[in-house]
DNA sequence: ATAAACTTTCAATAATATTTGAAAGTTTAA
DNA sequence: TTAAACTTTCAAATATTATTGAAAGTTTAT
């Protein structure tokens, strides 16, 4: 395969990946756009390489900025701002996964434990079956919280080096 | 909080996470409701408890049973088909995994192998960053594929407990 | 102060995803 | 068979989300 197919095939899966994952489109093209430049991009580059409007390229990548994938970079005697993505994947992942628990894990583990302080009937079986899914619900979610939050911390080879020992 | 509350706050807040992970609304919000329903429900009191029309009843059920998350059930004597879901909040988080991986993770997984028989000038830095970061990727795709084989296979104690043991 | 170079905003538009509801289809009982 | 009870389908309508592009805003150099 050519190089500029296989660029091609790669910005599609990735996009088609983020949006299978609610996360938009074009923010994951732009990302995989930026992964496999070896240089930084400008905002005419992207618009350019992706067929978008200015707009949207404005937008997304002040979005990528503030999930932490990106970065402005400016070079000397140049106007122009320039993109850059984080390369290393497992920096990467550290910072997707943290945002979308700051953003949507945290809420929802704050609600469950709210909502484990229900009133009702304990003959209720109504109530009964609330009661008892939630608290599952809520230990699987303190569960995964946990393990993000190590996950977070971790050197990759130490944490995936951990797994494999436990999983042999 | 009131049992009728709490209810209400669970299927707002279960169909809200869902669609934030690319999951419809309805179908996260259908899941909840029967998650803290003791008893299996007919098509009208779905509709009726969700104030969703018919035809979006019948197709979200029947993803629901395409995700193996939900069951019809038949009662002696009725004709009306009832549905219920798995209760067991270790089987639900399996069971997503698994279909998730099967329909997105398995398909990146294979363009990210082929995409690392890409030919190209050595010397070419978009062709060696490009190299670089489809490799990277694939390893931790990789990784992440191991790790949720081996979750579909383990049990809950086991698992969760060997990942608390290795966390301290 | 002016203008060129560049970035940001946002109302309008377009694209995508979801939902409806009525008709068609199926099954069961008599 | 017939009809009632129930389920499924899908084209059309609606709602949601993403994108455009031109105007407004900002910064820098002269």
């Amino acid at each position: 395969m050519e190089l500029q197919e296989a660029k091609q095939k790669f910005i599609e899966a990735w996009g088609k990946l983020g949006s299978e994952w609610g996360i938009n489109r074009t923010m994951a093209q732009v990302h995989a756009l930026l992964l496999i430049s070896p240089e930084a991009l400008t905002t005419e580059e992207i618009m350019e390489a992706l067929s978008i409007s200015r707009g949207n390229a404005n937008m997304t990548l002040r979005d990528l900025i503030g999930w932490g994938l990106v970065e402005k970079q400016h070079k000397p005697g140049e106007r122009k701002e320039y993109f850059y993505a984080e390369k290393d994947t497992w920096a990467i992942a550290r910072q997707v996964a943290q945002e979308r628990k700051k953003r949507e894990l945290d809420p929802v583990l704050k609600l469950l434990n709210e909502l484990t302080t229900v009133t009702g009937d304990e003959k209720d079986p109504a109530y009964k079956t609330f009661k008892t899914s939630v608290a599952d619900i809520n230990k699987l979610a303190g569960n995964v919280n946990k393990t993000l939050e190590t996950m977070l911390k971790a050197e990759e080879s130490w944490f995936w080096g951990s797994l494999f020992k436990l999983f042999k």
